[in-house]
RNA sequence: GUGUCCAUAGUUCAGCUGGUUAGAACGCCAGGUUGUGGCCCUGGAGGUCGUGGGUUCAAGUCCCACUGGACACCCCA
């Protein structure tokens, strides 16, 4: 073998690819049921948008982005995640001049060099919302509502909705110093990691997965109980609208979005039945990205959920029926007269819709049946010089192996009468 | 980027301490049934044993490197 697909990234292969539909179709129907309508933006963009909006101390922008230089030197980089193209888009083409709130949704593939495991790879797959202009709490829960009702509609139930709020430029600052202060008596103890984080990113470390972290952390001050009066009143407002809607979530003080720009509202939706990347989706609210990326000021809330995921999460499940496209009608060449009658009767046939295959190999007629059977066919119709005679022919259900006789002077229309 | 384990037909795997032409099952192709699938029977095709080096009289088997995979750390969807 020659070539090898690039590692860390995989093929969607003919066997499986009904399943990428299957949820997709799924996603944009859920979507559309909330009044989002998709944005498609494109797969590169210069460099500097994703170091500015996902923050240029983050690991994503720090060692995993796809950067490379193109030939009129312009530092590019494949995306790593789509809220900082959304947000650019919305800003160029000036959206929020058109609706006071902007209710997008997109799906698509995303890129960061990782190290793949279980649940990552290197090319992987997003769905996500972002309502851009707004800052009532009833966004953020319209948002969780509609991650949510993805996965109910999919079946999915092995899961739960955490939810923190993260504060904002008025309360964090002194929360952080809060946190570091009660840290810095444990400092020396805390992992490498963390205490690499001390500084940079103190917040972090209260969702360390070391245990040493853990205990020591336990006791910690937790930004949810120091918020401002804005922040706490949008925080308990999401709760109740949660609550009013039905929509099952904990409250877990020390989720902590990786991703800079959140602010107040952070969530993750987490499946139980995942290995080590157990986080279905994240998201949260940004009411500063924008401003940051050169709009004017306008606070937004969006998710983001990994495709690939959610599709182990349903195999795992068995939620996939197993409905694989398949021909509706199979037409078996018992000679060259069949042969030919077979290949302008398979273009009629298809033409008033009907899926039809037939055998393009010159295979023998016990081979064709097989075909048919493997293929799923519902029926198939055996043809020779002999029924082209009589003008009829034997059509077969595979199923249950039933046979009857059938005209062939208005094929398409009987065929159709057995798929209603 | 770090760590652990792994790499043999299309697929899942076997191949004992290195020893003659590398096996099985399933899948694929053909025939048994000269015009009817699934079950059964018979036959067939298919492997430079991930790649490159090394040790040895001899390497799928031992050693090294590389590449790729799985899982975990890190990070995140």
């Amino acid at each position: 073998m020659k070539f090898k697909s690039l590692k860390g990234t995989r093929d969607v292969l003919p066997g499986e690819s009904h399943r990428w539909q299957y949820v997709e179709q799924a996603i944009r129907s859920v979507m559309h049921r909330f009044n989002y309508r998709e944005i498609r933006t494109p797969v590169f963009e210069e460099t500097a948008l994703f170091a500015r909006g996902i923050g240029e101390l983050t690991d994503i922008v720090g060692k995993e982005m796809y950067t490379f230089t193109d030939r009129s030197e312009t530092s590019v980089t494949l995306k790593p995640e789509m809220t900082a193209s959304v947000i650019r888009s919305y800003i160029q083409n000036n959206l929020g001049e058109q609706l006071p709130l902007v209710k997008v949704y997109y799906l698509s593939p995303m890129f960061r060099q990782e190290r793949p495991q279980a649940g990552r790879l290197r090319q992987f797959h997003q769905f996500g919302a972002e309502a851009i202009g707004g800052q009532a709490a009833a966004i953020d829960a319209e948002c969780l509502a509609l991650a949510m009702e993805v996965y109910r509609t999919l079946g999915v139930t092995n899961m739960s909705l955490k939810i923190n709020s993260v504060g904002c430029e008025q309360c964090r600052p002194a929360y952080r110093e809060l946190l570091q202060g009660f840290l810095s008596n444990v400092r020396e103890k805390l992992s490498a990691e963390s205490q690499k984080r001390f500084d940079a990113n103190p917040l972090r470390i209260l969702d360390s997965k070391d245990e040493g972290d853990k205990s020591l952390t336990a006791r910690a001050p937790l930004m949810k109980d120091h918020l401002c009066k804005e922040c706490a009143d949008h925080f308990v407002e999401l709760q109740s609208t949660l609550l009013a809607q039905k929509i099952p979530f904990e409250i877990d003080g020390r989720i902590v979005r990786g991703l800079d720009y959140y602010t107040k509202t952070a969530f993750e939706i987490v499946s139980t039945d995942l290995g080590s990347q157990d986080a279905l989706a994240g998201g949260g609210r940004y009411d500063l990205l924008v401003e940051q990326l050169g709009g004017k000021p306008t606070p937004s809330v969006g998710f983001a959920a990994g495709i690939e995921r959610l599709l182990m999460v349903m195999d795992q499940a068995k939620l996939f029926s197993g409905n694989e496209p398949h021909p509706f009608l199979f037409l078996a060449a018992a000679d060259d007269d069949g042969r030919a009658w077979a290949s302008k009767a398979s273009m009629e046939l298809r033409r008033a819709g009907i899926a039809t295959e037939l055998d393009l190999l010159g295979r023998s007629l016990k081979s064709q049946l097989k075909e048919a059977d493997r293929q799923k066919a519902d029926y198939v119709l055996v043809v020779g010089a002999a029924e082209l005679a009589k003008n009829a022919a034997t059509l077969k259900q595979m199923a249950t192996g039933d046979h009857r006789t059938i005209g062939l002077s208005d094929l398409a229309a009987e065929i159709n009468k057995l798929s209603s």
